[in-house]
RNA sequence: GCGAAGGUGGCGGAAUUGGCAGACGCGCUAGACUUAGGAUCUAGUGGGUAUUCCCGUGCGGGUUCGACUCCCGCCUUUCGCACCA
């Protein structure tokens, strides 16, 4: 055999092996207990990068140490293969964005291949073809049949650059969060998914979700930003009219001195109609249109109001209050209206101060009612916790016990009453796109909108496609396509135009994995019992929000439908860290940026793999570094020579039981060793997910074993055999291609990757000498041998009869001996 | 401003339950082998002129026989949220 690992050979023979016979198929039938493990799914931009080569190392590790575990494993792959790019592409160079994409996946394919990653690859799934989108259609009918998917005109969100609508999830900081550019406000109708509906369930069952990072539930339990208030009638003075607004704070309603409502809010045309005020007020409302959404929602901006000339009437102290209207107020949250208690909240303290409008205290701190003044609060809200003054019957009660007989008495008299708010917004799906799911419905002169019947589905993305250069693709310029009958009445009819979001596409893929094929439903059941959830879920960060929370929505949705028990899809989600390079996120712009294709061709797969797996845990990010590859290829070839240079004694003997009575000193402590790393690496794939220390332990094994080579001159080769098989055996699922190729070497029969994991014997854990670390005062100044079976009164007089000890000890009066066992004693003298 | 997670050698990182700080790797130094070495092997490698001593895990306190680890205060980095009533 060569003296060194030549892994272009070696590769491309396993991967060309392992397809040939379908070792990664997941099997349907199995009593074996399933592991589903999956990675997220890429979109076929047409290059695999670093990134994606460490996610999807990190998935095959899982899969292979579970597979050898006895586990019958569900690692599947596709694509999340519709979006703008591909129209793009289009645009750009004339190619039809299938085409675009198909290829792009070859590529891609090609690329997940050359890294030797064990999936399944008769499940693939491509969101883009029909015999998929064909059930991403089917849900919208579902829901759109449970009311879950609805149409409706309001202000959304318009990208211009991208020529579509976005969802909230999908605009940071108002800009788009694909293209960046600054997005716009439309009244558009459009279509929406209920996910408000489902915001308590999605926030209670984070409980379910234990092995999340807390800091992604947290991220999304403040998207979902649910918040316990009352909505509470204040009539206007006046007027049969009355103004409802959503506080958290009821117990401040004595101190509510005005109010405000939203430029956007229905009542202001009432109250300034024919008024003096209403050309002023109209050029208030025109000017804060004009603001953009930024400008108006960021704390630092000035508040802007104008007085309506209107009055209300605060329910609770009856006194009248000015109605204005201001621009930190939004119609989008709550009712669009609030009461503004300006002593105690530092919007509307700032507002007051602006505008000259009464402050009145009503809360104080805890003690020292009756002393907190206007005066003393110096343009600053008091907020804290308290007590209520100036509140009618309600003073003397603390905050808390003050909103709940608020609450109940406002119910009684039909003020007021309880109300849950979320700061999550219906999820708008619609998008001007060509390259998605066309969305199911048609519209009607006679029936008005009319879903697609289900045995008419998939509504097929026509391929004809009439488009410029420089152009814009849309299916509204599809005659062919847009032009239809009802399935109703049979009148001439117009298809919606409009595509689904392609987060909705991604929001269900992982349960296609378990049955891919079947033409009659998306899942079976069955298949659903069988293998969802998905056990582990490995992914980046960026998607804590928008992927993970569709993903739960669709979940209990499909389990309101019935069609599995589970509602949570991902019970662990591992988030992996970014792959930098020069301490910066590798970008194009930047130059910054590894090819993993140049880094097989010149280390192969499997150094790549260790290195990205060894070069930091897994949820950090990890910097890339050259010099580590080649320290990774560095160890592989002194694995490699291990086995070549000692192929006559390792090669076909049997594994046999290790008598450990009967080996020497040397090989006793090998023994151990080996031992000692097998239940490392074993702890760190199963509990800690920590790869590199699990790397990190199997070359320790592999310098001792050279170690023992070295100082040894006649080698217990029964024993070097047991510890290189398991050493193999270990490293096996972070460099499958190599150790694939020495287990053959070795003389043995199957695949590597079908053995059993190794095993740890109790036994050879437990060590005959133990080294007992002697601190003096708590600092390290001798080391002793002892044997295990000491005891204390032993120990004590060993320890005290060393020289160094004696140094520190005599002369002094020994007021502790502590002693922690096999590990350490600490003498304290005065 | 609020919330969360970090800060350990020249570098990436380890220390799993309060018990030897720096495992493993990179880099570096010296040596061996060699026509050659950017291959391989051996030894060394936190700092302080140091085999025995002292100092050392962002800074300052505290608890403890003993603290990278626990507590209090501060500095700093990264990420998330940010007029949500």
């Amino acid at each position: 055999m060569k003296d060194f690992y030549h892994f272009k050979e070696v590769e491309e023979k396993w991967q060309q092996r392992w397809e040939a016979e379908g070792v990664f198929k997941a099997e349907d039938d199995s009593d074996k207990e399933k592991y589903y493990v999956l990675e997220m799914f890429p979109y076929p931009s047409g290059n695999l990068h670093m990134g994606h080569v460490r996610v999807y190392s990190i998935g095959d590790v899982i899969a292979r140490y579970k597979k050898m575990q006895g586990f019958n494993v569900l690692h599947p792959m596709g694509w999340d293969a519709f979006g703008l790019p591909a129209e793009n592409a289009a645009i750009q160079h004339g190619i039809h964005p299938a085409e675009w994409t198909w290829s792009n996946i070859d590529i891609m394919r090609k690329q997940l291949k050359r890294l030797g990653i064990s999936y399944d690859w008769d499940r693939e799934v491509n969101t883009a073809a029909p015999d998929y989108y064909k059930w991403t259609q089917w849900f919208f009918l579902q829901m759109y049949k449970k009311g879950l998917a609805y149409k409706k005109k309001s202000a959304v969100n318009w990208c211009p650059d991208c020529e579509t609508v976005l969802a909230n999830e999908q605009v940071i900081y108002n800009r788009c969060e694909r293209c960046d550019a600054e997005v716009e406000e439309k009244e558009l109708e459009q279509w929406f998914f209920r996910i408000t509906e489902y915001a308590e369930r999605l926030l209670k069952d984070h409980d379910l979700l234990e092995n999340w990072p807390e800091k992604v539930k947290i991220m999304q339990k403040n998207w979902i930003g649910r918040s316990e208030g009352l909505r509470i009638k204040f009539p206007v003075k006046d007027s049969d009219q009355v103004i409802e607004v959503f506080t958290t704070r009821p117990d401040t309603i004595y101190g509510a001195t005005y109010m405000v409502l939203a430029p956007e809010h229905p009542l202001v045309e009432k109250f300034i109609k024919g008024t003096e005020k209403e050309e002023e007020v109209n050029n208030f409302i025109k000017e804060v249109r004009k603001q953009k959404e930024m400008e108006r929602t960021s704390p630092e901006s000035e508040k802007q109001g104008i007085f309506t000339g209107a009055y209300a009437v605060n329910p609770m102290t009856g006194e009248d209050i000015p109605i204005m209207i201001a621009n930190y107020v939004l119609m989008g949250y709550g009712t669009g209206a609030i009461m503004a208690v300006p002593a105690h909240d530092q919007r509307d303290m700032d507002f007051a101060l602006k505008y000259d409008l009464p402050i009145k205290v009503v809360i104080q701190p805890a003690g020292q009612e009756g002393t907190l003044t206007v005066e003393d609060l110096e343009g600053e809200a008091y907020t804290e916790d308290g007590v209520l003054v100036n509140s009618g019957d309600y003073n003397g009660l603390t905050v808390a016990e003050a909103f709940e007989k608020m609450a109940e008495d406002m119910e009684e008299k039909g003020i007021g009453r309880r109300e849950v708010n979320y700061r999550l917004r219906d999820w708008l799906i619609s998008r001007q796109r060509y390259w998605g799911t066309p969305i199911p419905i048609i519209y009607c002169d006679q029936c008005g909108i009319v879903p697609v019947p289900e045995e008419d589905l998939p509504v097929v993305l026509p391929e004809t496609l009439d488009f410029q250069p420089g152009g814009k693709l849309s299916l509204a310029q599809v005659e062919d396509f847009v032009n239809t009958e009802c399935p109703i009445c049979g009148a001439k009819a117009k298809r919606e135009a409009d595509t689904m979001d392609t987060f909705v596409d991604s929001s269900w893929y992982f349960l296609r994995y378990v049955d891919p094929h079947n033409e009659e439903l998306p899942f079976t059941k069955e298949a659903a019992d069988k293998w969802f959830p998905v056990d582990q879920y490995i992914g980046g960060i960026e998607h804590a929000i928008l992927h993970l929370l569709y993903a739960r929505f669709f979940t209990k949705v499909i389990a309101d439908l019935d069609m599995t028990d589970e509602v949570e899809p991902f019970r662990n989600w591992l988030a992996q860290g970014m792959v930098l390079k020069d301490g910066a996120k590798m970008s194009k712009s930047k130059g910054n940026v590894v090819d993993p294709n140049e880094i097989i061709d010149k280390y192969g797969a499997d150094t790549a793999r260790l290195f990205i797996l060894f070069a930091a845990p897994p949820e950090k990010d990890l910097e890339w570094s050259d010099a580590g590859v080649e320290g990774a290829e560095r160890f592989l070839n002194r694995v490699w020579r291990l086995v070549a240079e000692n192929i006559t004694e390792l090669r076909g003997k049997a594994v046999q039981k290790i008598d450990m009575a009967a080996l020497g000193k040397p090989e006793k402590e090998l023994y151990q060793q080996l031992n000692v790393c097998i239940k490392r690496v074993t702890g760190d794939l199963e509990t800690r997910m920590n790869f590199n220390t699990a790397i990190s332990a199997i070359m320790e094994l592999s310098n001792a074993a050279y170690h023992y080579l070295n100082v040894t001159k006649e080698a217990d080769n029964e024993l070097l055999k047991v510890v290189v098989d398991n050493m193999l055996l270990l490293l096996s699922p972070f460099a499958p291609h190599m150790t694939a190729e020495l287990w053959e070497h070795l003389g043995h029969e199957g695949f590597i990757h079908e053995q059993a994991w190794p095993g740890y014997e109790e036994e050879a854990l437990k060590q005959d000498e133990l080294t007992i670390v002697v601190q003096i005062n708590g600092k390290v100044r001798d080391r002793v041998e002892v044997s295990a079976g000491i005891d204390e009164a032993g120990l004590r007089e060993v320890v005290l009869a060393r020289e160094k000890v004696q140094e520190h000890v005599v002369g002094k009066e020994i007021i502790k001996f502590i002693v922690i066992p096999k590990k350490l004693v600490n003498i304290v003298v005065k």
